[in-house]
DNA sequence: AAGCCGTGGAA
DNA sequence: TTTCCAAGGCT
C-alpha cells in the first residue's frame, strides 16, 4: 500500500465532514441524538441494509417506510404471510432478498428471542446476510469496529491509493486498505461516512474532488485518474430472449395468476402463466383452453443478464374454466402493485383490451 | 467460483 | 436508444 498520512487523521477528517453533511434517511437517528450516543434499532438497520443491497437510497426510502409501518418489529415480520412480504417487496427487485428477509426474521424471532446478534460472525450465519451486511449491522447498530466494503468503499479506496487493478481481482487489496483506516472511535458513523462520501462526492462519474475532505491525500486526484477508477473487467453482452405471457379473465372479472416457485428468476413472486423465455421462438403454452387473442404490443424488460420481449395473449373464459396452470384471483383481491415490474407491464398492456373482449 | 439475480435513474 | 450503475448474497 502507498504511503499515506495517519489513519487516525484521515478518519477524523471524514467524521468531521460526516457530522456536517450526513444525509437524513428514515433508518438513521437524528444527528443530535446520534452524537449523544443513541444507536439505531438493529431491526431498522438490518431491514435498510438488505433493501440497500445493489439498490439506491431513492428506491429504498418508500419501501422502508411501508415495511416498518406494517411490521414494526422483527417478530411482527416473522408472523407475516409469505405472500404479503413478497407482495410488499414487489418492484424492488432481487426477490431472493425478500425470501431470505422473511427466513431471517423467523430465525431471529425463534432462535434469538427476537434480538439480533451483535457480532459479525453470528450475523453472517443468518439468511441474506453476507460479509458486507454483517459488518454494516455490527458497526452501525452496535458500534463494533468492523469494516464495511461495498461498491462505494471499493471506489473510494481505489482512488485514494490510485489502484488500477480491475475488480473483482482488486477486492482483497481494497478491503485491506479500508480496514487500515477504520477507527476504533465511532466506527459505525465512520462506516456510513465512507459510504456517504462515495455516494455524494467520490461518485462514479464526475467526482467532486474539489470539495472532498480527503482531497489533499488522494493519489488518484494527484495522478488525474480518479474518474477512471475503479477499473472493472469488461461485461458480457445481454442476449435477447422471447416469451409469451397469458392473461385470462374469467366471466366475473377474476384473473388467472400463478405463484412462481421459490427459486431462480422472480422466484416466489406472482405472475402471469407463460411460455419459457428463450432465445429461440418459444413454444406456445396456453394455461387454459380458450380463444386466445395475440396482441401486437409486447412488453419489453431488461433483467440483469438478458433483454426480454414478451408477447401477450389474452382470453376471456367461462366461470367453469379449468386451468392447467395458475389460479383465478378475484378482481377485488388483485393488486397490480404486488406484481414484479415485468408482470405489471404485461397487465398495463392487456387491461384496456380485456374490457372489449366480451 | 463465475454466473445468476431486478429495477429505475442518469448520461 | 443504449449503457452504466447502486449500501451484495447465494450457489
Amino acid at each position: 500500500m502507498r504511503d499515506t498520512p495517519g489513519a487516525a487523521r484521515l478518519s477524523a477528517l471524514l467524521l468531521d465532514w460526516y457530522d456536517a453533511n450526513a444525509r437524513s434517511m428514515p433508518w438513521r437517528v437524528a444527528p443530535a441524538a446520534r452524537l449523544s450516543g443513541q444507536r439505531p434499532d438493529p431491526y431498522a438497520v438490518w431491514l435498510s441494509e438488505v433493501m440497500l443491497q445493489q439498490t439506491t437510497v431513492a428506491a429504498v426510502r418508500s419501501y422502508f417506510e411501508a415495511f416498518t409501518a406494517r411490521w414494526p418489529t422483527v417478530t411482527d415480520m416473522a408472523g407475516a404471510e409469505d405472500a404479503d412480504v413478497m407482495g410488499a417487496w414487489a418492484g424492488l427487485g432481487y426477490y431472493a432478498r425478500a425470501r431470505n428477509l422473511l427466513k431471517c426474521a423467523r430465525v431471529v424471532t425463534d432462535e434469538y428471542d427476537g434480538r439480533f446478534p451483535d457480532t459479525h460472525a453470528e450475523l453472517l450465519k443468518l439468511p441474506g446476510i453476507g460479509p458486507y451486511t454483517a459488518a454494516a449491522i455490527s458497526a452501525i447498530a452496535f458500534d463494533a469496529p468492523e469494516t464495511v466494503v461495498d461498491g462505494n468503499v471499493e471506489r473510494v479506496m481505489a482512488r485514494l491509493h490510485d489502484i488500477h487493478t480491475p475488480l473483482p481481482t482488486a477486492k482483497p487489496e481494497l478491503t485491506a486498505a479500508a480496514a487500515a483506516l477504520t477507527p476504533s472511535d465511532r466506527p459505525g458513523d465512520y462506516a456510513q461516512a465512507v459510504m456517504d462520501l462515495g455516494a455524494t462526492i467520490c461518485t462514479p462519474r464526475n467526482p467532486a474532488c474539489g470539495i472532498c475532505p480527503w482531497m489533499a491525500f488522494c493519489a488518484a486526484r494527484t495522478a488525474g485518474t480518479a474518474a477512471a477508477l475503479p477499473a472493472k473487467l469488461p461485461k458480457k453482452p445481454k442476449p435477447i430472449r422471447l416469451g409469451i405471457a397469458y392473461v385470462a379473465q374469467r366471466a366475473d372479472g377474476a384473473l388467472l395468476l400463478e405463484r412462481r416457485e421459490d427459486r431462480g428468476l422472480l422466484g416466489g413472486m406472482l405472475g402471469w402463466p407463460g411460455s419459457e423465455w428463450t432465445e429461440a421462438v418459444p413454444e406456445p403454452t396456453p394455461p387454459v383452453d380458450a380463444e386466445w387473442l395475440l396482441l401486437e404490443d409486447e412488453a419489453r424488460h431488461t433483467f440483469t443478464h438478458f433483454h426480454l420481449r414478451l408477447k401477450i395473449a389474452i382470453a376471456s373464459t367461462p366461470m367453469n374454466a379449468a386451468p392447467d396452470h395458475g389460479t383465478f384471483i378475484e378482481r377485488s383481491r388483485f393488486r397490480p402493485t404486488e406484481l414484479p415490474t415485468v408482470m405489471r407491464k404485461v397487465f398495463d398492456l392487456a387491461r384496456g383490451r380485456l374490457e372489449n373482449l366480451g
